[in-house]
DNA sequence: GTTCATAATGAACGGCGTTCACAAAACGCT
DNA sequence: AGCGTTTTGTGAACGCCGTTCATTATGAAC
């Protein structure tokens, strides 16, 4: 009865084990050709931007007809979400070191300065995951619960503002997944006006960076709080 | 004397007083198109965002063949520039008011409120003029020296940290320029992420605007530094 | 009524994403 | 070795798109 169970699971997906390597390597060249497109589809859109993509000269580049793309991703979106989340895990990559750093303040710095950088290295790469069709990006958070690239790089932010209040260097009401949100805003703002206002000569984003994270901590430089002072919140 | 330059003026436009109107009236009819076009521009792109805004389209709803858009815009990216520039203005018009606050922090508040107001409750238009095509955006800054909507926009901003540094409120050594570049990236920051990253579900952007310009001007609430803290710069 | 500039257009070009019927190749099996 | 089936690949087409240009209508000027 074992064995006949055997026999019959075998059976469901291949009757030999002699015939076994040779799905495999159908398999293998199937993911290979995937790859090749992916790799191909991403340096065009690191060369030209993700609006110069297009199928045909991707097809045209893989020497493959443009119909054939189709049998490997949905479509042009399909394609442009897995960049996506590639681009994304570059994007962790160059993001985590700095999350090493002890001192919370200090790795607050060295955060923002990594994304920055990240942002001006990679400018097609960081246009695509955070200032396209929101489409594209929605996999990067939806759903994931603990361990997609997105909600752990935004735990690394959140993570600093919890270690200073662990350590009692901020306020017991304080909430860092909200000053984690406001400082991924800020960083994500300096690079994307970059980006998009090229008209507008502003000063260079690392130091605007550090005077984001700055600010942030310390607040405004001297600062004295009026006669009509807002409540702080 | 008088008399001959003013008859000489006339010729220069048409030769005879009686035929005056009637260029005006063609003149009138042209702008007028023009006008409608950009109307009805104006509305698919609310409507509908800048990627669906087609020359086609666009010339079906006016009721004019395509190629006679071509007669007004040099192409759609001059209609997209045109629209752009509105809708800056339409951005300052909301952001302005908030200028009048006397006092800086309670006016920072509020424009960075009214920022972040303006650009969620028209997504379509934010996205045109501060996510799509560079080279839509950079007549609003380039060679516009200082009666740009964009130079004068960011103007505002820079006159809080005027206004806080000769009241002697913020350091002699702060940069208000500077400063404002940050709020500025900051509240954008906050519009540009929602507007995007539709699934990630952060916390309400009007309160994430509060706590930016809360701990910008007065650093993380509580805050200790440590012992290793890093230079205020 | 003829002349002439201007306004408007239809048709075309090249490019795009995508689909689908069909061909070619690879493979499983006897 | 050869047959049937499944996988892989494609050419041609559809319906969009922005843009151009030769051609036609319009209507003012004389």
């Amino acid at each position: 009865m074992n064995t006949v169970h055997l026999l019959l699971a075998v059976q469901d997906v291949k009757p030999y084990s002699g015939d076994m390597g040779i799905s495999e390597r159908k398999e293998r060249q199937r993911a290979e050709l995937r790859e090749q497109i992916l790799q191909v589809a991403k340096d065009m859109v690191t060369r030209e931007g993700f609006g110069a993509l297009s199928m045909r000269k991707l097809a045209d580049a893989v020497e493959y007809a443009p119909a054939t793309l189709y049998l490997h991703f949905e479509n042009r979106d399909a394609i442009a979400r897995e960049l996506c989340v590639r681009g994304f895990q570059d994007l962790l990559a160059a993001f985590e070191p700095a999350a090493s750093v002890e001192e919370p303040v200090e790795r607050l710095f060295r955060l923002a300065e990594a994304y920055v950088k990240f942002g001006l290295e990679q400018p097609e790469t960081y246009r695509l995951i955070f200032m396209e069709d929101p489409k594209l990006s929605t996999e990067l958070f939806k759903d994931a619960p603990e361990d997609g690239a997105g909600p752990r790089s935004f735990g690394v932010l959140v993570k600093v503002f919890e270690d200073l209040k662990a350590a009692g260097r901020i306020a017991e009401d304080a909430e860092p997944s909200k000053l984690a949100e406001v400082l991924w805003a800020g960083v994500h703002g300096i690079v994307a006006l970059r980006l998009t206002c090229t008209g507008f000569k502003g000063s260079p984003p690392e130091e605007l960076a550090r005077l984001l994270v700055s600010t942030m901590v310390n607040g405004l430089p001297g600062f004295k709080p009026g006669k009509a002072a807002r409540k702080t919140r």
